[in-house]
DNA sequence: GGCTTTGTTTTATA
DNA sequence: GTATAAAACAAAGC
């Protein structure tokens, strides 16, 4: 499940792969998956274009393309962003095709297809699903705390369902909300409203923590996430709740409970988490 | 073949 | 208009 560290990783080696590479070709194999423009549209404007910069806004990837344009991905569950030799054969879930310079391709692979592809003019970002209504980075340096506690102002929801909505702040998932309300010992169940201020604290801190601590392992990896090299993260290996169910706590040795909250699985100790 | 998965959008309600 | 909760949607694996 890509989430903020897992995005990060991918565009940190995408960075060192593909920018200033000129996209040669545009190989559509599923059109569905091309959100703005159209699919034509999408593929003549990329033709023969180079790729300048490439950045992650919460979970989106933002690509800077030389006329201008921007190239915006959402990888969803389980998109993967691949670059390989344009030699080697493409898998059956191999949907969109950048041919590149030196022989490589920029490849999109989505099982479950529910990745999107757009295509719209630089900063114009309305076309291109939720990316124009994100909330603030949580780790962008302008991000304090005083910051974050005006996001709570007006907001009752319970902190769970708060935490996973991208308007309230980009980038966290299921994974790493988890995480960080494990960390912050604040239950899941809790509504925004319940938290005082030592604790908003420490969920604020949570939050910057495991991110951080997400993108030095390089992402996690359950099912379908690899970097843009195809390699495994090992955040996995660090977790402490999410996916925990049955497994003792780390901190007081008491079962790990999963429930659901907003409709997603939510998991979390009873004895740390008040 | 129904259930599960998650990120996001849509719809309904207060 | 605003905030929230719930439902819907994407599609494939098991």
């Amino acid at each position: 499940m890509p989430e903020l560290p897992e995005v990060e990783t991918i565009v940190i080696g995408l960075k060192n792969m593909v920018v200033n590479n000129i996209i040669k070709d545009v190989i559509i194999k599923e059109t569905g998956l091309i959100a703005f423009p159209d699919p034509d549209t999408f593929k003549k404007a990329l033709k023969g274009k180079k790729i300048r910069a490439i950045k992650r806004r919460g979970k989106y990837i933002i690509f800077n393309i030389s006329d201008q344009k921007n190239l915006i991905i959402h990888l969803r569950m389980t998109g993967r962003l691949l670059v390989k030799p344009s030699n080697l054969e493409y898998n059956k879930h191999t949907h969109i095709i950048f041919k590149l310079d030196d022989a490589m391709d920029l490849r999109f692979n989505n099982v479950r297809k529910f990745g999107r592809l757009y295509l719209v003019e630089k900063g114009e970002y309305k076309e291109a699903g939720g990316l124009a209504d994100l909330g603030p980075e949580p780790l962008a340096q302008k991000f304090t705390f005083k910051k974050f506690k005006e996001l709570f102002i007006n907001r009752s929801k319970n902190i769970k369902a708060l935490l996973l909505d991208q308007t309230f702040l980009a980038g966290l998932g299921n994974i790493y909300t988890d995480e960080a309300l494990f960390s912050a010992g604040i239950n899941p169940m809790r509504t925004a409203d319940s938290l005082n201020n030592n604790e908003k604290k420490k969920l604020y801190k949570a939050i910057k923590k495991v991110l951080k601590i997400g993108i030095k392992y390089g992402g996690t990896s359950f099912s379908d996430y690899v970097n843009a090299s195809g390699e495994k993260g090992e955040f996995q290996d660090k977790l402490k709740v999410y996916q925990k169910e049955g497994h003792r706590c780390p901190e007081c040795g008491s079962e790990i409970v999963k429930t659901r909250i907003a409709g997603r699985g939510t998991h979390y100790c009873p004895q740390c988490q008040k």
